[in-house]
DNA sequence: CTGAAAGCGCTTACAG
DNA sequence: CTGAAAGCGCTTACAG
């Protein structure tokens, strides 16, 4: 900064109101943004933050970055950001032990000047921990006391889609859900919920049996899970994945054992993920890149006026998309294969 | 700094060399890190780069966030930079408007100690200008003389995909790829290269019209390219896709004009992502989450020692991975439907 | 092994 | 509207 003043004969003080904005002469501003241009200068974050206490960046705390709903939430987070001019910071922590070390240390005290959370379940104590960094917090896809949050009603949304596989005349309706042994559960138990929900709304009889659970390597698994349910007495004539990823596995197991899709089997997913459409799954869509903005900007309110917004929570809205994997139950094969 | 120097009854520069590890008494390193723990302090990178001009931090410029390959790559990245305690800053950049804005403006410059820049085609005046950062520049999934990289040999890997088909009994065989008129373009050109060697090879005849390209909302225009193929004179019984997310979208339509595949077409993609095995795909993998680790790997030594790599290229292995999606050209359709 | 002091590149009162 | 000076929180020679 110092080369800009000199090289534009002015004083670093004039450089630096010039480029933030501040109201300095015409032909001052002129000089400096070209000494400037013609430097190819940079500020840097790193002193400016030392003297205001602002880093200009908001930092995201999320587990595996390639997972449709964080990296599509992360994506419409920088959308924000970018149009803000603010920098993105990625802390991604994928197994309990980084979880901890990340909680311990807080690494991100001092070093960005908000935090996003997406999508893992923190229970009270972190929850807690994260509240002595004294920044905003801002969780995605959950839900907490005391914390802002933006999310999507999940119990509502796998109420919805079930209703709709009993609208067309599902009666014996499963469930399969990924077990969380890992800590990182996301809204496994609310979607279960919704679906129980619906069926006693239709009073439809609750069976255990009709409920799985997939622990471990998918692909394997799923053939499991799907096998056990299609090997009950009274079998399901739809099933309710906890997400499309789930569903897609479950597409996978029934076409490679020539189960039709929906003529014998409905399948219902959660999310809208990336590839849903072209594989014509009928889904609860949630969505996430919206979420991610909604929550970057709760965040960049909170630092502006931390006490208004703190403990806000954004329920998005989730809608069912109609496609071809769901049908009533006694639809006929199709006359060709595929 | 100074809180837990009091606390701990010593001077800044003790705590400073304390928790960076320098030699300190152990006497001293107990009541240093006993303050720093109470106080859980966590050092302000913006301070220590101040002086240092190292960031501790490493960019990465990317399109879309959500996207496969970036994702996963990004992903790769992360995981390293963990390990070395190095933060992770992200811009990205979706449209040709910010990409120059980017360039010009060079935000990155003194904000971080090297730059990552996932797939997309930088042309020679960009590469010339993110030069002038004088910061090691990698770039993934993408080469260029001048710059360090890391990538896949897409034509290697396309001309085997596509032997595979020839392999099994094909004559006729279909491409289709994505038109990139967005100046983002990843390794179109060098997988169509790749599926002529193939050709070339085996002698097959080269016929424009069974390249195919998708302009636009992918399902209606897959839709309209497959369609364009299958009303050929002579129809090809197998289409390469430029990747495994065209070769989803190609199966989505199949499936619902009931065209089985592999019996009637078989399908082959490019990139092994996250739903091609629960969905039976044969594909051509190429490991991006390890090419994001290499390439970090890469730009850290860059950073200790910018002569000694400043141009190296890593190309990564793809390998064909067999799945049920290609079959011989003469299978019977199944029995049943699905 | 430890401390006092200078300085990294900015911003921000304070004068003018 | 502009400049000189102090100071943000660290690290790094330089002494001891």
């Amino acid at each position: 900064m110092a080369d800009v003043a000199e090289r534009a004969g002015v004083s670093v003080s004039t450089v630096s109101r010039t480029l933030r904005g501040l109201p300095v002469s015409a032909k001052t501003r002129l000089c400096v943004e070209r000494a400037a241009d013609e430097l190819s200068f940079a500020i840097s974050r790193s002193a400016s933050s030392l003297v205001t206490g602002k880093t200009g960046r908001i930092a995201v705390l999320m587990p595996s970055i390639h997972h449709w709903f964080q990296s599509t939430a992360l994506s419409g987070i920088a959308t924000v950001l970018r149009e803000r001019g603010l920098d993105l910071l990625v802390y991604s922590v994928t197994s309990m032990r980084e979880r901890s070390a990340f909680l311990e240390q807080l690494p991100v005290r001092r070093n960005a000047d908000a935090l996003l959370v997406i999508s893992f379940a923190l229970n009270p104590a972190e929850r807690q921990r994260l509240k002595e960094l004294s920044m905003p917090v801002v969780l995605v896809s959950q839900h907490a006391p005391g914390c802002a949050s933006v999310h999507v009603d999940d119990v509502d949304g796998a109420r919805r889609g079930t209703q709709h596989l009993i609208n067309v005349g599902h009666q014996r309706i499963g469930f399969v859900g990924w077990s969380d042994d890992t800590g990182f559960l996301w809204s496994a138990q609310d979607r279960l919920t919704g679906y129980r929900h619906a069926l006693e709304n239709a009073q439809l009889p609750w069976d255990d049996a009709l409920v799985t659970r997939v622990v471990g390597s998918p692909q394997p698994k799923v053939r499991e899970a799907v096998g056990h349910l299609l090997s009950l007495p009274e079998p399901p004539t739809a099933l309710v994945a906890e997400d499309d990823t789930m569903a897609i596995h479950i597409l996978g197991v029934l076409r490679s054992s020539h189960i039709d899709v929906p003529g014998r089997m409905s399948v219902l997913g959660f999310d809208d993920r990336d590839v849903a459409e072209a594989l014509g799954l009928t889904t609860v869509a949630q969505p996430a890149a919206e979420m991610g903005r909604t929550a970057a900007e709760l965040a960049l309110s909170l630092i502006d006026e931390p006490s208004t917004h703190a403990t806000r929570h954004i329920t998005t809205p989730t809608h069912l998309v109609l496609r071809g994997s769901t049908a009533p139950p006694s639809a006929e094969p199709p006359l060709f294969s595929g």
